[in-house]
DNA sequence: GATCACATACCGACCGTTCGGTATGTTGAT
DNA sequence: ATCAACATACCGAACGGTCGGTATGTGATC
């Protein structure tokens, strides 16, 4: 009879609790999310998830750390750095990423960060810092780009940067939450072309 | 002899339980509401509670329906009806209901029509249906006010009255959720700059 | 054999909901 | 005008279920 070793790997555990949980909150909210279903949905049990997680909140700041976060920065930041043509640039990445989600169905679950960051901030403080270091830091890539821009005449002079990526970020919380609460790809559209419109008249 | 003042008021405690479940769904959502923090807060029980709802359900669309649509109605669309100027009309109520829910500090709740829309609408489908028919006349309320604009020559002809109307009501839903989630009153002011900037480029 | 990495069983709290009961109107026959 | 018969309005204790969290057991690893 074989005697079979149950392989033991805590990291990996500790990884498909993180991304079991990423799902079930970005489906059911946080506080609407369950532990019982995240455990079921890693393959785990609750002594697994105890034992790598202090609670439901250290699991949730996992989640805005370690999934989150880098999600936002190769979506959104990543094309920014030190693009010649910002505008294009975000024009590109919200039509890209529109359609990605609408093909997905991932739209009708709106955005995970924007998801969150409603829940979460006027309840806990320790999420809301999180969630606004990771907003400053989508606001202040796209005023840098934005910034490089003018340098590199490619935007008008006369916005202000800081002005322009806080109404940027809005519309882009915005755009998701409209095609979280219509569930109609095409409206989420429409709202993108809209943006997309903005944009061209920051242009120098 | 004075006579007793009246001990029984269904109507009167009908509405003490609507307000009080809007402030509480306002604040901690509605799966986060707590009818027991609900009935404290209207001075009832829940016996009186279940009188007049058949469930927590039903007094989320009675909140939907009684408080917020009539909110939604007399904040935004009043004063577009008939306007002969709505870019001017709006961005007149973006800076106006900015500075008064920043005074009021209402800002760091959010948007009440928002809030519901993001946490219910992937969950139920009859709060999906409610707030769906809100925003839908929200966006025809301004594209209707856009074309009309249109004819009188305020507004440029080249712009799409639908598109335009989908994109100014998801950056309301994205300037509010800024707010929110930032608790910073300059940054949601910031935002709304932007968008009447943005509003200015309709200008015929 | 000590420690780590889990699994199992279980706890108390809180939730929405139910329900038996009571107090207050309302109606209509006498 | 009175009073039984009924409906409405409201109370508050209790229920079943789910929740996050914990205490303890057990096998793997070093």
């Amino acid at each position: 009879m074989a005697t079979q070793t149950v392989i033991r790997d805590p990291e990996a555990t500790r990884n498909k609790i993180v991304c079991a949980a990423f799902a079930e909150f970005y489906r059911q909210g946080f506080q609407g999310g369950s532990l019982a279903r995240i455990v079921e949905g890693a393959g785990v049990t609750k002594g697994a998830l105890f034992h790598h997680f202090s609670g439901k909140e250290a699991l949730g700041y996992a989640v805005l750390d370690e999934v989150i976060g880098p999600l936002l920065q190769q979506r959104w930041l990543a094309s920014l750095i030190g693009s010649p043509d910002p505008i294009g640039a975000m024009q590109q990445a919200f039509r890209k990423f529109i359609r990605t989600d609408i093909d997905s169905g991932h739209f009708a679950l709106g955005c995970p960060l924007n998801n969150l960051a409603q829940e979460m901030s006027p309840l806990d403080p320790s999420f809301r810092g999180r969630i606004d270091s990771l907003y400053l830091a989508w606001r202040e890539g796209i005023a840098l780009a934005l910034a490089d821009g003018m340098a590199q005449g490619t935007v008008r002079v006369d916005v202000s940067p800081q002005s322009a990526a806080a109404f940027i970020v809005a519309a882009q919380m915005g755009i998701w939450g409209t095609g979280k609460f219509s569930q109609d790809g095409a409206l989420m559209m429409q709202a993108g072309e809209a943006i997309c419109d903005y944009l061209e008249t920051l242009r120098a």
